[in-house]
DNA sequence: ACGGAAATAGTACGACCGTTCGTACTTTTA
DNA sequence: TAAAAGTACGAACGGTCGTACTATTTCCGT
């Protein structure tokens, strides 16, 4: 029993490159048994079905996105450093590693209209991660250094938005601007929230500017 | 020559909806013929290849985006006024007509690792519309509205992002604050780059915050 | 080293894919 | 009205898809 789940761990890190390259609808079990040099159904057979395949890519890519992205930062001090550190891995991984995509941010478009139990996985390991976000604004609101009328979704919302860009000009567009755009982008967004200096509640005047329109 | 332009362009508008639920790489000869209640070869007589009605359809998307976004935004006037009428039309094209997805943004995660036309055709069009907001922020700057110093490229990467992210948000999560957080955005950055009231030409201080971390 | 179990290969299936071909039918042109 | 062009059909092609079954090989504890 050591043997099957050594070449089934092997499969599905082969399966997360096709996967990365294709779409996870793109993985195909021919293409990933040509692959693994092996035969269709040796490589079915580690799973009940496609579908069950696809999920065990979801989740072998989940655990790894933790371990590069989240892991890292929690070496930093809670706070607003921890969530630059995250975030900044999070960049990283996205831009540097832009040879291979992001099997969530392409799984977000190919499910969106496809119900199912893949979609149902990748639906909870995104709101998962961006409760996960949420958790270290909070902190970063905590530690006074963020203001505390800061609503929380609003930057996730945001710093979501500057991942998804930076996915798509750094892939689709081959901007090399991508990545430098999306750190300054990261601090204007992280400068607005700023709390004023000195302050343990923070709740600074200026905004209201741009009503008019 | 006439009926069979009127039959195409038919099918064209039918496959812009297969496309949109299922994407581009989805839409197929024989779901579109089902759904044209015609024969495969039928509709394939139309276009020399599915590559060929796979650009038809970016080519027909184009259009009717720019009808929907860029033209009623020629209305307001030149500067921010047009810019905030640009952008309010995209987002709410890309959250209410929510039950479709946009291709643009899903072919953009399917064909980011395939080269060849539909690619070509599909970045050629992103590129197009991109250059059309720089050109919108421009004018904002020209009307002293917007900051001097502004990158329109920078900007042009935010509001892409807000779109990206109101799109995942609303059609991937069924997040229903996506609309109102995406407006939220968009009048946050723009009131980073307002120009000081009064002023020809705009060099704010402030800023340089944030460059401690 | 042997025997049972686990792992892989082989084969076959029905469905659908894009594409081609020959042929009717309908519209436009001369 | 006759000829020509345009339009749509049905059948069939070679392929690939996921999956089900069966057979063979390989592993591993005893």
């Amino acid at each position: 029993m050591r043997k099957g789940e050594q070449t089934r761990s092997a499969i599905v890190a082969a399966a997360c490159e096709l996967a990365a390259r294709d779409g996870l609808e793109g993985l195909t079990i021919g293409g990933l048994a040509e692959r693994m040099s092996m035969s269709k159904s040796g490589v079915f057979a580690h799973f009940g079905s496609r579908e069950d395949l696809q999920i065990a890519v979801l989740a072998a890519y989940e655990r790894r996105f933790v371990e590069d992205v989240l892991v890292p930062g929690l070496d930093a001090p809670r706070g607003l450093r921890r969530l630059q550190a995250i975030f900044g891995h999070w960049l990283e991984r996205t831009a540097v590693e832009a040879a291979s995509a992001c099997i969530w941010i392409s799984g977000a478009t190919e499910y969106d209209d496809r119900p199912g139990p893949v979609r149902d996985e990748l639906v909870g390991m995104v709101r998962s991660w961006q409760r996960e976000l949420v958790r270290a604004i909070q902190q970063a609101i905590e530690t006074s250094e963020l203001r505390a009328d800061l609503d929380p979704g609003d930057l996730v919302f945001d710093l979501y938005g500057v991942v998804l860009v930076l996915h798509h000009d750094a892939r689709l567009l081959d901007s090399p601007d991508a990545l430098v755009r999306a750190r300054r982008a990261f601090e204007r967004l992280i400068s607005n929230y700023l709390a004023p200096p000195g302050a343990k509640t923070g709740r600074t005047p200026k905004r209201a500017a741009l009503r008019e329109a």
